[in-house]
DNA sequence: ATAATATTTGTGCATTTGTTCATATATTCA
DNA sequence: TGAATATATGAACAAATGCACAAATATTAT
């Protein structure tokens, strides 16, 4: 062993949290979807056709979105319109587009 | 369908790209594995100490890290010293604890 | 050279993942 | 009411993932 130093303070839960927020963030379909809301909702028929992915698929992405409080919905007349839950979500993934792009 | 609006720019392939990146930062132990080269380099002993995961799986995901330019390595006498690749890894770290801890 | 330490690599396996398909629920319209 | 549209849900299945284990490689010390 050598080395030393100290690493960013967290507790194991957080780390777990942590890369469960990333972790949603980190299937194509799933973070193209975060784009689509990146300016506002936009209803699942719609998130489908930038995705181009089944609406089911859709669906059953927003939901894991939902349950992992990235994204949240509204509902208006057969309609759902889903939403980036908070700013959180439209930072990590502009930093990480910068990161990209270099 | 309904709903109008922008959505981020970005091609497939830099989405894909994005999405790799994050998957990066999706695993628990890649993650503290990233956490613990936050303020400098580590060997890989060290790391395996402490993120409480074999040698081996460490050594695999280091692989895997750097791989994906998370990472890079700096050998010296018989251990290899892991660090950050860029502060954008840095910054979305950062950002993501401060989501977790809101 | 041999032993000890540090790291890497290959394989196998149980678990998780994302999608498709079929079906169910909800809302609007005729 | 019944048909049409929008969304959600459950089951099944192939593909990917993370780990343990064993074996290989590299470096240093004796």
């Amino acid at each position: 062993m050598a080395g030393q130093g100290k690493d960013l303070q967290a507790d194991a839960e957080e780390v777990v949290i942590l890369a469960e927020l990333f972790h949603q963030m980190a299937d194509p379909t799933r973070l193209l979807l975060l784009m689509s809301m990146f300016y506002g909702e936009k209803c699942v028929c719609e998130l489908a056709e930038k995705t181009d992915v089944s609406v089911s698929a859709v669906s059953h992405q927003l939901r894991s979105l939902r349950t992992a409080r990235l994204v949240r919905s509204r509902k208006k007349g057969r309609h759902v319109f889903y939403m980036l839950d908070d700013d959180h979500v439209k930072d990590l993934v502009s930093k990480g587009l910068e990161h990209v792009r270099e």
